[in-house]
Parts: structure tokens; C-alpha cells; sequence
DNA sequence: GCGATTTGTTACCACTTTATAACCAGTCTG
DNA sequence: CAGACTGGTTATAAAGTGGTAACAAATCGC
């Protein structure tokens, strides 16, 4: 499990550092904005840990730009009482923040929380419910017997979020954050679209799903007998 | 997801509880420390709003009680540069503090992030009151031992406030704001339309209405034997 | 760079939900 | 008692939602 700290002050990363190393993580390190997007890019790590103020892009640029790109889990380092920061970092799409001071307890625990949150933890092999088995890895799903079938990127991450609350109506606004990011808010047509795919490839009659199914006004959820 | 505020500023636990209404919470209020510790018990809130200066028994004493019996998340409304308050609170158990004044905009963000934190923002099931059983992410009813209804959004709207207060008639100017919003304040006639289809999908008899009563030139109330 | 795949955009239809209006019966009030 | 008001009902118009299709734009693999 790879995580990315972007923070300038050279002590703070360091302690950061040590502290996610010795809880078995891999620790990216960057001391300025531009660094931790270059390392994002090519690194891939699946949290970031941001410090709002940094040199080259602060932690909002960094936040704004990797909400872009990926939904990946996002945490936001702030200064106790600095509330328009805090409310910023959340509303352009963090998913925590911590404010500084903090025990290295009590940042293990969050990073920890967080990672289970956006369903990371488990890492690999596939997750099934019911008769439906997902494997992120390989981008497939296999349906009860039949042949697993390919999956587009965007229809593994609708089926991950699904299956990882099989069985609870999942809200329209809520699958829009977590496949597209915060960009995608608000436009429901995306959704729309991307279920109508999913149901072709996974119903055995797409016009009368079985699996997949809708909760008018509400949103949509995964049905495991 | 109910809240429970408490603060001995009436002014503020107006507009705390307008705000957090707004966003689709219920609220529970108390202006002191024992009417606090009593509701929680009574009410079983998901999340508490606690000020640190009250009457009665202060928020630093109303949090220990409430860590005594759970870990729902706390959030401490404290004065901006008491840091002593702030330490003490967190030693407490408090989960988070939020420093007045505060704009709503950030007491929404703070709460929502907490309530992530917690894990508690997604299916906290079905909240229930007599022989009712409202699912509010499925948007559905269920009355007794019958199949569950669907409800529409404005539906479920307007049983999640008659059934965070059962038994408590609501007054019809409040369900309308709460249920619309601002603009709709004043339009009787929305909430006469609305209180009738509810009815239609509830009542065993529409036209003899045992669960949602009206209480003539006051408002409408839930009735739970 | 080219063709295939994936994703986003626009449009249309059927259907549901919400808003608006009108009518009726009962009650309250001067 | 008349007139104003309240709450219930019915009918209809307006707005919104979800499914589908066709096509354009972006992206990927080679």
C-alpha cells in the first residue's frame, strides 16, 4: 500500500515518514506541490497525505489536480482553527483532514480508516456477493457460472462501489463522487449511461434486471438473494 | 441521522438546528447540560453537538458521561484561543471542536466529515417508531408486517421529521419549512397534497387516519401506541 | 498515426413526482 | 347568519427522472 506526503517542513516528514514505514506502508515523499504531483502521476499511491501550505502548488492546486485525474483517498494536513481552509480542502474533495499537532497514534488510525473507507484495504483477489464475483485486478466480473466478462474501467470502480455495500441502495450523488471524482457531481446522465452499460453486460435481460437495480429517487443497489 | 445539540444560546441553537435541518438531519435540542445527558439516552442520537459553557452540567461533564456509555462521534463548539478547553475536551473524548463564530457552510462540512469518520454516513438502517419502519436510503415504508412502500423524496422528507418527533405534533409552518425549505414557507396547500398521498400509501382506511393525525389549527403529529 | 474501444454528449420517450387550482364541508367569529 | 378560514379531495398542468439510442470525442493498443 503506497502513500504520498507532500509537506515542506523537512521534520514533520520525516516523522510522518517514519511512522507510516513502520506500519508496513510505502512512504512517497515530496516537500513541494509540483514534486507531489510529478510523484503522483508516476508513483500511483493509493492515499495522499497533503500539507495545505507548501511552496511550488499548496495544498488546494495539489488537491484540485489530483481530483482530476482520481478519486483516490485524499487527506488534508491543517492548522488548528484555520476554518476556511478546512471547509475549502473538503468542498474541492478531501476526504479527511488532521489537524496538526497530531500523535502518530492518532495518524495511523485516520490513514487506516480512511483506506477502509474507500475499500483499499483488502487489496487483492476478487470481492463477491451473491452470484456476482468482481476482480479489480483483471477488470472482470463473472456471473453465477457463465464466463467472467470484461469490464471498462469506469464499470469495475460503479460494480466495486456497488458490491462493496451489496444488498444497500447506494445514492445517484454518491456514485457520481466516487466513480468520477468531484467533477462528475451533479450530472446524472454519466450515471445513466454507465449502469445502462454495466446492466448489458451482467442481466441476463437487461430490460428486467435482476442484479442491478434501480430505487427511483433514491439511487441504485446491488440485490443478493 | 439525528443530532443532538446542546448550548445555552438560544439564538445559536436556532440557527444550529435551522442549519442542520436544512441538510436533511434531525435535531434534538437541549439549553443545558442535564437536558442533554437525558435526551441522549431517550433519543440515541448519531452524532452530538456539545457547547462547553452551560448551565447545569457543562460540556466537558455532559462528554465524560456520554464516553461512559458510547463512542458516538461529540463535537465541542469552543471559543477561539482557549486552548486549555480544547485539550481537556479532546483528552475527554470528544471526536472533533469547532471554533465560534462559525459560518454554516463550515458547520455542515465538519459534521459530514465526522460523520464519514465514524462510518456511519451511509445505510445506518432503518430508523423506527411504533409499527412504522422508515428506510430512508431505500426511500421506503414499512407498517407492520406489510411489504415495504415506496416513497418519493418529499414523502420520506416529511415522515424522517413526523418520525424523529413521534408522538409530538409539528406545527404545519415548521414541516413546511423543513420539508421545502425556505420558498415554501407560507403554501399550505403543499403540505395539505403532500399529507394526503403519504396517507394514501400508509393508512389502512385514508379517510380515518390512525398514524398521521391532524391536530386541528396546530399542525400534523405521528401517533405511535 | 490508425483503428478499436471507451467515455461523454445530445436527444427522445414514457412515466413519476410535484405544483397549482378549484371545489366542498365543516368550524370559527363577529 | 354571512364571510373568512381550515382541511380534505379531485383534477390537471408543469417539472423532473430513468431508460434507450445514436453519435461525437477522447483514449488506448499497436
Amino acid at each position: 500500500m503506497k502513500i504520498l506526503i507532500a509537506d515542506d517542513d523537512h521534520d514533520l516528514l520525516g516523522l510522518i515518514g517514519f511512522t507510516l514505514t513502520q506500519s508496513g506502508f510505502a512512504v512517497i515523499r515530496a516537500s513541494d506541490g509540483i514534486t507531489a504531483l510529478r510523484l503522483f502521476s508516476q508513483e500511483g499511491p493509493d492515499l495522499v497525505l497533503l500539507d495545505i501550505n507548501m511552496p511550488g502548488a499548496n495544498g488546494f492546486e495539489v488537491c484540485a489536480r489530483i481530483r482530476e485525474q482520481s478519486t483516490v483517498p485524499v487527506m488534508m494536513l491543517t492548522v488548528r482553527g484555520e476554518e476556511e481552509d478546512l471547509v475549502k480542502a473538503l468542498e474541492l474533495g478531501a476526504d479527511d483532514y488532521l489537524n496538526k499537532p497530531f500523535s502518530p497514534r492518532t495518524l495511523i488510525a485516520r490513514v487506516k480508516a480512511l483506506l477502509r473507507r474507500a475499500g483499499l484495504e483488502a487489496g487483492a483477489g476478487p470481492i463477491a456477493a451473491g452470484r456476482l464475483q468482481l476482480d479489480m485486478d483483471e477488470h472482470t466480473v463473472r456471473v453465477g457460472t457463465h464466463e467472467p466478462v470484461r469490464l471498462t474501467k469506469l464499470e469495475a470502480r460503479l460494480l466495486q462501489m456497488l458490491l462493496a455495500h451489496a444488498g444497500h441502495t447506494i445514492s445517484s450523488d454518491r456514485l457520481l463522487m466516487q466513480v468520477w471524482g468531484h467533477k462528475g457531481a451533479g450530472d446524472r446522465q454519466l450515471l445513466k449511461q454507465l449502469v445502462h452499460r454495466v446492466r448489458q453486460k451482467i442481466e441476463s435481460d437487461p430490460s428486467v434486471p435482476q442484479l442491478l437495480q434501480t430505487a427511483p429517487g433514491a439511487g441504485y443497489k446491488l440485490v443478493v438473494e
